[in-house]
RNA sequence: GCGCCAGUAGCUCAGUAGGAUAGAGCAGCAGCCUUCUAAGCUGCGGGUCAGGGGUUCGAAUCCCUUCUGGCGUGCCA
């Protein structure tokens, strides 16, 4: 807001001083206080096209901006930045304004109501989420929310793969546990099984409901059988994990019921259609080279059956004809050899693949002792995304896996999150919150609190670490909108933290509560408020709690 | 081999989209509670931004290259 405002004045200033400004500039906070509070390339970016120095540039803006009130002092700094130092009433118009707006001010309508579809966690339904999955739903519902923020029309859809190999062997690893139960001497555990102690407890669940009746069927009826049972069972579970997490999805994509609505035929159709498909070794291929991948994939084996990618993608075009214009899928690291056929695919079928955005989340290396966790789904050892909340709890977690970089490796110390009192920084900024709560119920008691703030109050704040605060606070707009744009959540704890810091270090230095000066309390007050509200929604929007007292 | 991602303080990571003297937390050291919550604050030390070249007024950021690490490179999903 305040760079806005700013920027404004520089453009006017620029326009009355007769400059050409084609090439755009830049307001920012500089990296030292003693360069004052904003600076801007202005100078630097223009002096070309006006065939003059950088200096004299400034200089002749300086003194244009000098005749507005809201600038206190303006120098020229290093190779020509304009150096700019506020006058209080800056702030406290800034501030007023933000109050006025409310608790959301920062709220916006820059998605125009795009529709975006945010495809994301999309586990096997083969067992229990894992951590991997845990930091997918945490970085998919968080950015999710910013864009509804502001004003992105996204909806959050969950692909099921409950169709295809993974889901026999689910099947088979099922069955023997339950042969197991029934005192079947299985031998040895094969190795592709699924190894869990979750497929034990299934077993035990059906044979307890259902005794050896399954072993009554036919073959491949009890294949049915067990599948369906296992699969109701475990999508259940992660269901009821991602619950734990506050994590909905507006839709749960089922590929079985894709492929049973005929998309498969609809889909090879299209591709066959588009003269990029042939026949080779008794499978069917796709001309993926041909429109920018490695090399041709298969669509249909020889033995008849589809490959994962042919639902996949017909998954992905009923995401178009549904009408988003956005589709973004969030992966893991193993999946980005698919992606190429994915888009060569839009490409053969003319559409425009730069709808389709993907983002890749790294891996989580769990460490434990100083050593990594090895973990591996088939073998059985694996820690799961409840075992994760139980530990560290939703807060801690979701804070943990927002604070990076999606590309970034996540190494998460087991050790360190399973203290609760360690220096993760959400308590820092939960700390923050109950803290101004506590403020504010002492006002309340000591009846300091005004019936309505008015703009005089804002007035009382003149110092430096009252004028940051409303400095960060002015940010926050701007800044959804780029963790929307971005796609960057982890930019929502980097500012909440800065804010959380300029807080704390207000706190230790001034009293907000002054027994002697009503007014200057409202003041204070006001900025209070809004510095809660604000990290309350910023909070909300990571999916964390914002408590009033700890 | 080829492709994708990464390499910033002892550790975990930021770095505002090319800007000024590269920042924070933790760890280490030294201080601060008769006041609205010390889960806090203040100060100190700590760097060849993996190496090299280029682009320009200006590079951790863009381009090229080398090195190191992770992942991928199935008629698995």
């Amino acid at each position: 807001m305040i760079k806005t405002i700013i920027k404004e004045q520089v453009r006017e200033a620029l326009k009355t001083c007769g400059f050409k400004a084609s090439r755009d500039f830049v307001v920012e906070v500089p990296p030292n206080t003693e360069f004052g509070d904003y600076s801007t390339n202005a100078a630097m970016v223009l002096c070309k096209e006006n065939k003059k120095a950088p200096k004299d540039l400034a200089e002749a803006l300086i003194k244009e901006l000098k005749k507005n009130k809201y600038f206190k002092k303006l120098k020229i700094d290093g190779p020509g930045f304009i150096n700019i130092f506020l006058a209080p009433a800056l702030y406290q118009k800034v501030l007023w304004e933000m109050h006025e707006k409310g608790v959301d001010y920062a709220m916006s309508d820059y998605g125009k109501g795009e529709k975006v579809l945010l495809e994301f966690v999309s586990a096997n339904p083969t067992g229990p989420l894992n951590i991997v999955s845990a930091r997918a739903a945490a970085f998919g519902d968080t950015l999710y929310r910013v864009m509804k923020y502001v004003g992105y029309a996204p909806t959050r859809e969950f692909y099921i793969n409950d169709a295809g190999n993974q889901v026999d062997i689910l099947a088979e690893s099922l069955e023997l546990r339950l042969r197991e139960i029934q005192g079947e001497r299985i031998g040895e555990f094969p190795f592709e099984a699924y190894h869990g102690e979750y497929v034990k407890h299934l077993a035990q669940k059906l044979n307890a409901q259902e005794g050896n009746r399954v072993f009554m069927m036919t073959e491949k009826d009890r294949m049915d059988h067990l599948k369906e049972f296992a699969l109701a069972e475990i999508l259940d579970m992660q269901r009821s994990s991602l619950d734990k997490f506050d994590v909905e999805f507006e839709a749960w994509v089922s590929e079985k019921t894709l492929r049973s609505e005929g998309v498969v035929e609809e889909v090879l159709s299209y591709l066959t259609e588009a003269d990029c498909t042939y026949e080779k070794e008794e499978a069917i291929w796709f001309k993926s080279e041909e429109y920018g991948d490695d090399k041709d994939r298969v669509l249909m084996k020889s033995d008849g059956s589809i490959t994962y990618f042919v639902p996949d993608l017909a998954y992905h075009l009923t995401k178009i004809q549904r009408g988003y214009t956005t589709l973004i899928d969030i992966f893991g690291p193993d999946h980005h050899g698919y992606v190429p056929r994915l888009r060569a695919a839009f490409r053969a079928l003319g559409y425009d693949d730069s709808m389709l955005e993907i983002i890749y989340l790294q891996q989580v290396n769990l460490f434990e002792s100083g050593e990594k966790v090895k973990m591996s789904k088939r073998a059985g050892k694996i820690v799961t995304m409840d075992d994760l909340i139980g530990e560290v709890g939703k807060d801690a977690a979701r804070y943990f896996f927002i604070a990076r970089k999606a590309n970034a490796h996540l190494n998460f110390d087991l050790e360190l999150a399973t203290q609760k009192n360690n220096e993760n920084p959400v308590y820092y900024c939960q700390y923050a919150h109950a803290r101004i709560s506590s403020i504010i119920k002492k006002a309340r008691k000591d009846k300091m609190t005004p019936r309505n703030y008015r703009w005089e109050h804002a007035q009382r704040l003149i110092k430096p670490e009252e004028h940051a605060l409303i400095g960060k606070l002015a940010e926050l707009p701007e800044l959804l909108i780029q963790v929307a744009e971005y796609r960057e959540p982890h930019r929502l704890t980097v500012w909440a933290e800065d804010l959380c810091a300029l807080f704390h270090r207000y706190y230790s230095k001034h009293r907000v509560v002054v027994a002697k000066n009503k007014e200057l309390t409202r003041g204070r007050l006001l900025l209070m408020e809004r510095v809660r509200s604000s990290l309350a929604v910023v909070l909300d929007l990571m999916g964390i709690s914002a408590p009033d007292k700890m």
